[in-house]
RNA sequence: GGAAAGGUAGCUCAGCUGGUUAGAGCACGGCACUCAUAAUGCCGGGGUCGAGGGUUCGAUUCCCUCCCUUUCCA
């Protein structure tokens, strides 16, 4: 039976660029797609930019552009990037689109008729010098609970205080810097409590991840709250039809934005819109989403498209974020890692597999380790996959370059194509690790069996040429198999082996019955290895001033920031409402750089980037460790004067705790130029500006 | 503060409803081979399954406490 089905990942806020956090959900969603359409199903994989908000207009205004510039800007390295990274979208719209209009107007007259809809009074922070109000991230003061300055009009990052913004002491607009006022609004809200109902029936339906459940159990306890869909002008979006000068809240449009980018995809085909989002709709719908974003896909989107007379989603899909070297991504680590950098220096597949051999159906965080990384796919991919046709190939040329006319270990491939049910179930329940898994095993064996046929030695004796080309027949079956088996993971490697093999691998069954009596193109390497030097740029600081951090795998710096997330959450868009990539005035004071001198230097047994110093900070004495080795020696470093972060957070690492950081300066190379005052100030001098 | 997930070999991870000597891949050591992108095959070393209690004939697997990591709180 073939399935009619509607994919979406979630829409990247367009103030800043792709990185890989985004690219773990494209992945995911992408190989699903491509898996689904391998069987022969009818799926559709549609996503947009999310264009609208206060952070765009913000950043927008900061660029001295319009928000239509900016977000036709960074839509277009998005295209670029999910591009390059071979997601293959059919429709990639944006929210800020007449056909997004179009299906948000219908839904909120819709929802505003069936009476969802209440108006009523907020008071709320207004910053006079900009005429506008302000959210809550773009308040700051200090926290009412334990004082903590430099707090965000919402929580509060020290004591992990929630509140209200008009609880916050001393507050100061981000944008201007000036003491906001309060003033009173009509706001429009969605009653989503009204949907309670609904919303519990539908979670019950499909099959729903266990944790996702417990979670919104726990929300349905707590109760449903009306939700906030207005904002006052100025603000970038569309304007409320019965409502002049109020307009329809960011998150209010952006998952409309599925609607209205399978709506543009409609026009363009012909396909009929409302046979997928009609009520009784027989087509599925699955949103792959972060799991930051799960109230808004679990609770208000359903709410919105039940009220709004269509069907509600066949399931929502959700998973962790990324981790790198098992901390959360951080600008300030480096390890921040956008999608472009990653495709300056890396091509897309080996990221693809190394992400589907983590991801499962679960919404734990996974983590990029740069060596596994390294170590997997040369192992996996070059090692044992590729290699089983690398080591064929040559054979078959040799012999006349044509496949011989019957396998001879028929019962072998069978088992090999016998395992596409089991692999298919995995795919299709989105535990990609453990299809990787599978499969790998299968390459294991496919060594295994060449190895013991040694075509090599048969080759020796030219009367058995007949039984080489036997065995590397069956070797490149069984590769053949292999590669439409992670042809969805790894379409590129797939369109070349396909081209090599004279066979399309672009159907799930197809390699229910072998290739055989047929000739086979020239075999061009599959796959290259990864260089870890390479890989290792990925997190090296760009050229510049740069604190060199302690670059032992795995630890670093404890800087608290943002995650991996789909749709950019509100602490990321305020953390870019500054340009993307700076640092404001605040982020620099609050570092407390000091000279310091070296009173002593050695090398730290078990690492081969790590000095161990201990410096004189007027007084006190710190220990650091920094990745220096490669530049200094310790003698060169004893009695030096440097530059150090002083107040940076002490680190544990394996070698001990560091308890600052030592700044240097460096190129394109590897070469590294401590910094150092330029005249003999005083020790733990503050060097502010 | 409330809640959730996780802590298993050097690394990344499997281990379903408790049951004989806890697994895989990579890394490491030895051997073999040389077709293949120094690739492959065979053999091997390596874990008090975060800590401590408890239930049980028996717990990595269940319960409690604690420690650590991560996430969510509209």
């Amino acid at each position: 039976m073939l399935r009619k089905i509607l994919v979406t990942s979630a829409l990247p806020y367009a103030n800043g660029p792709l990185h890989l956090g985004h690219l773990v959900e494209a992945v995911q969603t992408d190989v699903w797609v491509r898996f689904q359409r391998m069987l022969g199903h009818d799926c559709l994989y549609v996503c947009a930019e999310d264009a609208h908000g206060t952070p765009i207009m913000i950043k927008a205004q900061s660029e001295g552009i319009t928000p239509e510039a900016l977000i036709a800007r960074v839509a277009e390295e998005h295209r670029r990037d999910y591009r390059e990274f071979l997601i293959g979208h059919d429709q990639f719209h944006t929210t800020h689109s007449p056909e997004n209009q179009e299906v948000t107007n219908l839904l909120y007259q819709r929802v505003r008729d069936g009476g969802h809809i209440t108006v009523r009074s907020v008071r709320q922070a207004f910053d006079e010098q900009a005429g506008m109000f302000l959210p809550d991230r773009y308040i700051k003061g200090e926290c009412p609970r334990c004082g903590a300055a430099e707090q965000y009009g919402d929580s509060c990052e020290s004591c992990g205080a929630t509140y209200s913004s008009t609880d916050i002491k001393n507050p100061l607009s981000t944008i201007t810097g000036t003491p906001p006022v309060w003033r009173e609004s009509e706001h429009y809200f969605f009653q989503l409590g009204q949907f309670e109902k609904t919303l519990r029936d539908w979670l019950q339906t499909g099959a729903r991840q266990p944790q996702v459940r417990a979670k919104l159990e726990e929300w349905f306890e707590a109760g449903l709250k009306d939700w906030d869909i207005s904002r006052d002008a100025p603000y970038f979006g569309f304007e409320i039809p019965d409502a002049p000068g109020k307009y329809f809240y960011v998150w209010f449009d952006a998952p409309i934005g599925y609607l209205g980018s399978f709506r543009a995809l409609c026009k363009q085909r012909g396909l009929d819109f409302d046979e997928y989002w009609r009520p009784d709709s027989t087509a599925e719908v699955y949103h792959f989403i972060g799991k930051d974003i799960s109230y808004f896909h679990n609770l208000f989107w359903p709410a919105v498209l039940h009220g709004g007379g269509m069907r509600k989603p066949t399931a929502v899909f959700v998973h962790g974020f990324l981790t790198i070297n098992g901390a959360k991504m951080s600008k300030s680590r480096g390890t921040f890692i956008t999608a472009r950098r990653y495709l300056d220096l890396l091509p897309p597949e080996p990221l693809r597999y190394y992400l589907a051999g983590k991801l499962d159906s679960g919404i734990d965080d996974m983590d990029l380790s740069l060596d596994d990384f390294v170590a997997r796919v040369n192992s996996d991919l070059v090692g044992k996959l590729v290699n089983i046709a690398s080591r064929c190939a040559g054979f078959i040329a040799r012999g006349g370059g044509q496949l011989a006319a019957a396998l001879p270990d028929p019962a072998l491939y069978h088992e090999f194509a016998a395992k596409r049910t089991v692999i298919a179930a995995h795919y299709e329940a989105r535990e990609y690790s453990t299809a990787t898994r599978e499969i790998m095993a299968l390459a294991d064996r496919a060594n295994q069996y060449v190895d013991m046929h040694k075509p090599w030695t048969l080759a020796k004796d030219p009367a058995r040429s007949a039984e080489v080309l036997a065995v590397c027949t069956q070797g490149i079956n069984l590769f053949r198999v292999l590669m439409s088996y992670l042809a969805p993971v790894l379409p590129q490697m797939a369109c070349s082996a396909a081209k090599f093999l004279n066979d399309p691998l672009s159907r799930w069954d197809a390699v229910e019955t072998p290739l055989l009596a047929s000739p086979l193109g020239k075999y061009e390497p599959l796959a290259i290895r990864l260089d870890p030097k390479q890989v290792a740029q990925l997190i090296e600081p760009a050229a510049g001033i740069a604190a060199v951090a302690p670059t032992s795998p795995a630890q670093a710096a404890a800087a608290p920031a943002q995650a991996a997330s789909p749709r950019t959450n509100k602490r990321d868009a305020a953390a870019s409402a500054e340009t993307a990539g700076n640092a404001n005035i605040a982020d620099f004071t609050k570092l407390d750089l000091r000279v310091a001198r070296v009173i002593e230097a050695s090398l730290v047994e078990g690492s081969d980037k790590l000095l161990q110093l201990t410096l004189d900070v007027g007084g006190e004495t710190r220990n650091v460790f920094s990745g220096i080795r490669a530049a200094y020696s310790p003698e060169q470093l004893v009695g030096r004067h440097v530059l150090m972060i002083y107040n940076l957070e002490p680190r544990k690492m394996r070698f001990g705790v560091s308890e600052g950081m030592v700044l240097c300066a460096s190129g394109d190379g590897p070469e590294l130029f401590l910094l150092s005052p330029d005249a003999a100030l005083p020790l733990a001098c503050a060097s502010r500006r």
